[in-house]
DNA sequence: CTGATACTAAAGCATATGCTTAACCAATCG
DNA sequence: CGATTGGTTAAGCATATGCTTTAGTATCAG
């Protein structure tokens, strides 16, 4: 019955970081070098590549090296996969609302001494 | 400048496991009691019980017991509040998109030369 | 009452995570 | 050239996570 989505997991797994958000953030406003990405962030430099490397696991971060710099860019398709599956969710509780409230109308024409249903 | 947010780090973690997003899955179906979001889990039902805990730490499960059983349901508003995040990133991003767009406009616009701003 | 059901609480344990420091490599500067 | 900058790798370690089993506590059915 598990709906197995490793993408998913390794997605929201990094989003729960704020460290990784940090740089997320950094890159929705345009590429930047891992030392840019590192310098806001309480902590050292690989500390904060090892953050890199999840973000880029996760599909999130997109990175090149030129020269001896590695700039990073944002891979804004992942995101939105963590979207779609909200909606999804979002989507079923709105459809099962709807039903209740079909139910209860329905409730409300036939019967009429009682239309409580709760 | 690291933009703590508590919530969403719970909130984006506890989205991070499988088993979690299955009982979310069939939470947003309606509400259900604690041993039929575990029977499905390949786990035993105190393990389930912790992930069910991870859920309403993240203010994504509410939970009340009625009589011997738990009856557990799904919190709309704490997805929104992820899904918020994800839509503030793709507004920054979509934001440069459009100026660096502008700005390839303007360039073609003012030299005739020579566009590339590379 | 007796026993089954549904959940809960606690202890223990294997593995994963999130950092650190130290050492290292490659590109650039003076 | 040697020194500096930007990044990378590896080892080590403290703590957190994700389970397990065991042992409960209420609730309800007969």
């Amino acid at each position: 019955m598990l709906n197995q989505s490793p993408d998913l997991d390794r997605l929201f797994h990094a989003l729960a970081d704020p460290a990784r958000r940090a740089m997320v953030e950094r890159l929705s406003r345009g590429p930047a070098p891992v030392s840019e990405l590192a310098r806001p962030l309480p902590m050292s430099l690989p500390a904060a590549m090892q953050h890199l490397s999840v973000l880029e696991a996760a599909g999130l971060v997109r990175s090149e090296k030129v020269g001896r710099i590695r700039q990073c860019a944002i891979q804004p398709r992942a995101l939105s996969q963590a979207e779609q599956w909200i909606n999804a969710q979002r989507r079923e509780w709105e459809r099962r609302l709807d039903r209740l409230a079909d139910y209860l109308k329905t409730l409300d024409n036939e019967g009429d001494g009682d239309g409580r249903g709760d």
